[in-house]
DNA sequence: TGTGTGATTGTTATT
DNA sequence: AATAACAATCACACA
């Protein structure tokens, strides 16, 4: 079976180019808005749902869950090597900032790899996307997932 | 015992 | 186009 490759609709998908050199560059090294300045740093508002997930699982009761980026496969990866090497440290936060600034370091070639994974990923999120918005379409009473009785 | 918090960037959905 | 929120993770602090 052929498996076409994931449509690369804005990044990954270098494959063709095979020039050590940014492909197309600005996908991946573009700037900043000066908007992202203020708006990341609002202080610790969006924690407050960000950080209320405690139950895993039926969590695409309701809608497909987000699929994680390339930075968080690239941060499995770096958590091993990072603990190796820093072993005491304890976790999480000290290898975010460390996993973040050599995220930066990295080029595009070796993001690539963790972007194509994210790729696929998306893809599938996309397909789940469909059968959501057809289940939505077709019985939109399911809505409690947590109190999930018998029905 | 149990949960929120913190920190990172990327993607998605919304407006 | 720009904005708002969320995606995974794990030690620690508090009631």
């Amino acid at each position: 079976m052929a498996k076409k490759a994931p449509k690369a609709r804005k990044s990954a998908s270098a494959s063709t180019s095979s020039s050590t050199e940014n492909p197309d560059g600005k996908e991946v090294l573009r700037l900043k808005s000066a908007a992202e300045i203020h708006l990341r740093r609002p202080n610790s508002a969006k924690k407050s749902k960000a950080t209320l997930k405690k139950k895993p699982g039926k969590v695409d009761a309701k809608k497909p869950k987000k699929p994680p980026t390339a930075f968080f496969y690239f941060l499995e990866d770096f958590r091993k090597g990072f603990q190796e090497q820093n072993p005491d440290v304890k976790s999480m936060r000290d290898i975010g900032k460390a996993c973040g600034e050599k995220w930066k370091t990295m080029t595009y070639e070796e993001k690539v790899q963790y972007y194509d994974i994210a790729t696929e990923k998306r893809a599938e999120f996309d397909r789940a996307m469909s059968e959501y918005n057809k289940r939505k379409e077709s019985g939109e009473d399911k809505e409690s997932e947590d109190s999930e009785f018998d029905g």
